[in-house]
DNA sequence: TTGCTTACATACAGATTTGTATGTATATTA
DNA sequence: TAATATACATACAAATCTGTATGTAAGCAA
């Protein structure tokens, strides 16, 4: 076995985790061993441990691959100091939208997506990853409230309803919709119209 | 060892479903061994392969418990036929909150729910149960959709919004609803209100 | 009462997984 | 260039889990 350079062994490790990803959308975390992932990284267990601890290292890695930088995107888009700030609703518009187009163009995106919410069981060590989740929430959902309190500043909404009731209506939303849309693997039912029920949810709170 | 009654045997037979139950919200439904439930409902593996053809048959049986009852519950509560015809609106803000109370009231339909979301791999034999929920997911749609357009006919919503577009939104939010219902275990972010968001949610759409 | 069936318990064989220990060739560094 | 650390592969021991085969005592029907 020859000796890899460092960038050799990154790659290594980039195989693994994209093989990793593969498995455990085929077979579910739990059902997938380091035996299957090393074969299809095309390497051995030895490989496998090198790099990681165990498996529930490798989950998190591949977690952290998509859900930071998400974080970051959503942190971005809700900001109220993007240039959308004049329109507040078209910016939570913006953002949900802008979810859905990344799972539609980012495959690695949708299929970590997969994992998280039907291939995976959140027991034992899992069990942080739930409570990271709903801390997440919290967090979005504060700045759709702050968002709509900027509309209702602007007289923008059609509800007399709180800022809060609606940031949590369109939380809720949101994420039936996440999850509706992963299982919806064919396409047919949620995929294709995910943007429009979007844009319908908005409508609705939307004075005109 | 003494030889049951055939009430006796039931009673096992439900026992072993219990514990499943139990051991699934523990361990997840991978990591739960036919050894973990047959000890947790005293008796041996050779009785629970007695009652059940393998792990997935317990599965399926201990889903059924709750979602077959509850199928007819949504089934009931959004028919046309009920008295709460003279109000679509209230009917459906009435379904969805009789939903939220059977999972107030009924700890063994709470975990079920827990298991069948948070707890299950839907791979293998299991990928079957997502397409079920698919297809139940359209039928509520549909009785949704009905219901709203009832509405739409006596005048009483707020939007131009179309009853499908209204039907998938509010299923979207319940469906988001119930994820976070159960996800939020210690019950402080979601649980306690969870009727004031339906009724925010219905209220969005009613005319005033 | 006999004989068959039921409702389990027990025993066994085989396959999987896991973690670790050890081997090894090469890159890297002093 | 010699020593050391890296990046793996291989081998091994132990634990687990599954399905099935077999044993058995009691219920039940004739």
């Amino acid at each position: 076995m020859v000796r890899k350079t460092k960038e050799d062994a990154e790659l290594t490790r980039q195989r693994i985790l994209d093989a990793a990803r593969s498995v455990f959308l085929k077979r579910g975390v739990s059902k997938s061993t380091l035996e299957h992932i090393a074969s299809e990284a095309h390497v051995t267990r030895g490989a496998v441990y090198w790099h990681f601890e165990n498996k529930t290292e490798i989950f998190h890695a591949i977690r952290e691959q998509v859900f930071l930088p998400l974080i970051d995107s959503i942190d971005d888009t809700l900001s109220p100091a993007v240039k959308n700030i004049e329109n507040p609703l078209n910016q939570i518009e913006a953002s949900l939208s802008n979810t859905i187009n990344q799972l539609n163009d980012n495959q690695q995106m949708r299929e970590i997506y997969e994992i998280m919410m039907i291939k995976c069981e959140y027991v034992d060590e899992f069990a942080s990853v739930l409570h990271q989740m709903m801390n997440n929430c919290t967090c979005i959902v504060e700045k759709l409230e702050a968002a709509y309190m900027r509309a209702k500043e602007q007289d923008m909404l059609s509800t007399k309803l709180s800022p809060r009731a609606l940031a949590l209506d369109t939380h809720l939303f949101f994420g039936g919709l996440l999850h509706m849309w992963v299982k919806d693997a064919d396409g047919s039912r949620f995929r294709v119209q995910a943007l429009d029920l979007i844009k319908s949810h908005m409508d609705l709170r939307r004075r005109h």
